[in-house]
RNA sequence: GGCGUGGUUCCCGAGCGGCCAAAGGGAGCAGACUGUAAAUCUGCCGGAGUAUUCCUUCGAAGGUUCGAAUCCUUCCCGCGCCA
């Protein structure tokens, strides 16, 4: 069997995980996640992470794998990604990469700009010169050396911005330069490159329907201790800056122990919106991806036949 | 009952004679996105039109004025204090 891979995707609360882990259990798959925030083992109510039960015998891998102290990111999920779908496949297993962060997805599939994660010492300087005198002196120097980047982005995109620069301090090169070699000077993508095979089943709700479960899980991570959660990471050495508390659930919480809200319900409120709006972005950028739509509501039948097809 | 104060576009809230379809924020809609991505950023946001423009709006009804969300009168409603 050739290097299959089922990639579940869709919208925060559009029923991927028991979609996948029924996939799984009827394929001998193993489930490989792409969601942001269920690599980090501190957080599990807010991030709507399977519990073990919730995973049967099901292997799952990429969750629970780091710390909040340690967070990784896109490039550091391909390094330990790419190993584990290889060794699924070398165990003859479907593997079923499963998640919502689209750009951890195309990391994975297409691979990333030749480019390396900025040092200590330049994100210090970085940060010196920012808080210092702001984005102005990185707009500058975009300006001279990269003027591609300095088009491309926005002016108050300061993350963009900065990471350019960084990377130009870093490299001694345009970050466009990067962009527009995609691809070119051997590098390949890691699908090509495994010579994976695979198909893209995308759920989703409509939205009026989707907007109720959006509401009754924020409801439920608060049943589940959420409050409790939250107090005692902040009680365990969390100060609340840490990246991935800076997640929806999280910040809110943090916000709300701090008194910035004038009663739970608003908290939960904020939630549900900040939830809401995740949904849009995760729609906006899987728009453009090739894939295969279903309602994971409706559609079990025909998810299913797709998958046997594609597996044959 | 008296005095005071206020009613602004989906919500909060600025405006207090022309530069007002009305600041700002929120919500909503659309989009971008390559080492923070559940992050970060952008555009639209009374209606119609590609657009100069036109139409409807600032509690209600009248009035003053070349011109009113802004001034006056009455009425309706909210809030505060006194009785």
């Amino acid at each position: 069997m050739p290097n299959k891979i089922i990639i579940i995707s869709g919208p925060t609360a559009s029923g991927k995980t028991s979609t996948s882990i029924n996939l799984a259990k009827l394929f001998d798959g193993e489930v490989v996640n792409f969601d942001s925030l269920l690599f980090y083992k501190e957080i599990n109510i807010g991030t709507a992470k399977p519990t073990r039960e919730e995973q049967g015998n099901i292997p799952h891998h990429l969750i629970d794998t780091h710390s909040i102290f340690a967070p990784i990111n896109a490039a550091g999920f391909i390094q330990e990604a790419i190993p584990v779908i290889n060794d699924c496949h070398q165990r003859e297993k479907v593997v079923f990469l499963v998640g919502g962060s689209g750009f951890y997805l195309q990391a994975v599939i297409n691979g990333m700009y030749e480019s390396v994660s900025s040092s200590k010492e330049v994100l210090e300087r970085s940060d010196i010169l920012y808080q210092n005198e702001g984005i102005g002196p990185f707009r500058e120097i975009l300006k001279n050396e990269d003027p591609d980047s300095y088009t491309k982005y926005n002016e108050n995109d300061h993350y963009r911005n900065r990471r350019a620069v960084e990377h130009f301090w870093m490299t001694g090169e345009r970050f466009s330069k990067s962009r527009s070699e995609m691809g070119k000077k051997g590098q390949e993508s890691p699908s090509n490159k495994y010579q994976w095979d695979i198909l893209h089943l995308y759920l989703d709700i409509p939205k009026e329907e989707h907007f109720p479960i959006i509401q009754a899980r924020t409801e439920q991570m608060f049943s589940q201790g959420i409050l409790t959660e939250v107090k005692n990471l902040l009680e365990s050495g969390a100060n609340g800056s840490e990246k991935p508390l800076n997640s929806i659930g999280y910040k809110e919480v943090i916000a709300y122990l701090h008194g910035e809200f004038s009663s739970l319900a608003e908290c939960k409120e904020r939630i549900s919106i900040n939830t809401r709006r995740l949904a849009k972005s995760q729609r906006t950028w899987f728009n453009k991806q090739d894939k295969t739509c279903y309602n994971s509501m409706t559609d079990l039948a025909a998810i299913e036949s797709t998958c046997r097809s594609f597996l044959k």
